[in-house]
DNA sequence: TATTGTTATACTCTATAACTATA
DNA sequence: TATAGTTATAGAGTATAACAATA
């Protein structure tokens, strides 16, 4: 899918033009980035979760980052496959499987993680000065406001 | 889909998850905001292209917007079935469609950009000072930016 | 032979419902 | 009965291949 090739504002000026393209562009770049590592750009956030904090549950997991649970097994099921998570009953509550990084996840994730933040790096290049910092800071406002009409 | 709850900026604070998130936020507002009208945010994209230059063929609108022809087909198909565009065969080419607003077109396309601005307007209502100027404009930036390693 | 629009098909991503095992 | 994980299934969205009409 490439971009905007005879397009005048009037489209791509739209603010859902803009973010979707940008995510499109970034997503791929990012795939691309860590395809030699084994993981992908969702399955890195699943790691992130894992990397920073307490062991969690599956389900909590899901939860923070917006992922249907029943997404979430497959996602875990290949980490597992990989040697990167690994699954183990509670105990006290073995319907709940604490998912943690393996050894060999944490090298994953260390190298997943300076991978993704070269590829942001050269994402936001082209922006003059502060913007680059401007951009994060918005978008993480705009995200995290609460919107109504919901 | 709602979100960060309980996440930090270990998760939330790569581009790629605030660029998805606001994507999603967003689309879903505008999503709403359209229905009464009749159109959705991907159908406004087309209008959008079909009001701002000279009628063009249906492949043409699809190669601007960066979307397969196949999937052009259904997307028309829907609008013409609503009475908000119509396909006549290009005389001098008979292959190719001649996709143009009509009269009633017109009228929606009109009040959905209005929908729609409202939309964006208070979409970016949290954000201080230039701010919403400047995520617009670095957006753009990126996304008429060719990255390369395609 | 190449091109536009179309249909049929498949593949990905995601969500819903139902099942199991634990509690 | 309620909950965590799982499975099966279905629905969007998109892409590929093949076909008809036209050039």
């Amino acid at each position: 899918m490439s971009n905007s090739l005879g397009l005048g504002r009037e489209v791509t000026g739209s603010l859902g033009y803009l973010l979707k393209h940008a995510h499109l562009e970034l997503d791929a770049l990012m795939t691309r980035a860590l395809e030699p590592l084994g993981v992908d750009p969702r399955s890195l956030g699943v790691l992130r979760v894992l990397a920073s904090r307490e062991p969690t549950s599956q389900q909590e997991v899901a939860q923070l980052l917006s992922v249907d649970r029943t997404t979430m097994v497959a996602l875990i099921d290949s980490l597992e496959r990989q040697g990167i998570v690994s699954r183990t009953p509670l105990p006290g509550d073995r319907r709940r499987n604490v998912v943690e990084l393996t050894t060999a996840g944490l090298d994953v994730f260390a190298r997943a993680e300076a991978a993704s933040h070269a590829v942001e790096h050269e994402f936001v290049a082209p922006l003059a000065g502060r913007d680059a910092t401007v951009l994060r800071e918005a978008l993480h406002t705009i995200v995290t406001t609460d919107h109504p009409d919901a």
